[in-house]
DNA sequence: TCCATATTTCCAATATGCTCGAATTATTTG
DNA sequence: CAAATAATTCGAGCATATTGGAAATATGGA
């Protein structure tokens, strides 16, 4: 992942209504959810949450597909997986002790979904 | 991790520069660098830099102590931790092929300092 | 075709963030 | 104390982001 691609995505979810709707979206899993779905689950405007949704897929961090008069969106886990990376290959470099307690929460014998950093 | 810690911090890193900062922090490890030294190996103006490293102090990201003249910044791991931990809660809850391939970088085996997202 | 639903686009007001020069504070050295 | 170095703070100008109301587009159904 480039630098820029990080920077864009970092700050799309550098914000409260934004990072709302992409735990929303990550936790509703591939099915992903319709948008008039997410403005009622959170309470936003739906013109405030076309725009979020915009620029959350602008920086490629969600993707959309047309379901009747729905449009549903969904995470990408690919990108978040990326971002995920990019983040690490600074600490893994210069400071593995970043690295050792993510290495307890997300393989280290740990459920998924018992992780509580 | 509380949600809103969690947006100031990544507000705080989707900024170009602000980003390459925390990296170059994280990259030098617990020693820290020279607020000086940032603003030389950078090349960005010694007040910019003072704004920058505001902000990323105020997000919980770094820490800084003086020595002599200089001010020593050095990153927060335990926060850059809780960060990434914050991220991947939701995608172990919903998405466990997130975290799957964060696995393999992260101990899956492989050593810090090669992974490649 | 007409209407209701779902979502987006447009627009203006407001707020926030960024950059850079200049001045200020803190520290060491002569 | 005076001068030099290191870093921060201040302030103005500019750019970008956010918000919410109103209008426009797209789809499905009577």
């Amino acid at each position: 992942m480039e630098s820029k691609a990080a920077v864009n995505m970092l700050s799309a979810l550098g914000h409260e209504g934004r990072l709302a709707i992409f735990r929303l979206l990550v936790r509703a899993g591939p099915a992903g959810v319709a948008a008039g779905e997410i403005a009622r689950t959170l309470n936003v405007l739906p013109n405030s949450l076309s725009a979020n949704l915009n620029v959350l897929s602008h920086a490629g961090l969600i993707a959309s597909r047309r379901d009747g008069r729905s449009i549903i969106y969904k995470a990408d886990y690919d990108a978040m997986s990326g971002l995920l990376g990019f983040l690490m290959e600074d600490c893994c470099a210069g400071a593995p002790q970043i690295c050792a307690p993510l290495s307890a929460i997300v393989s280290g014998g740990m459920a998924c979904g018992t992780a509580k950093a």
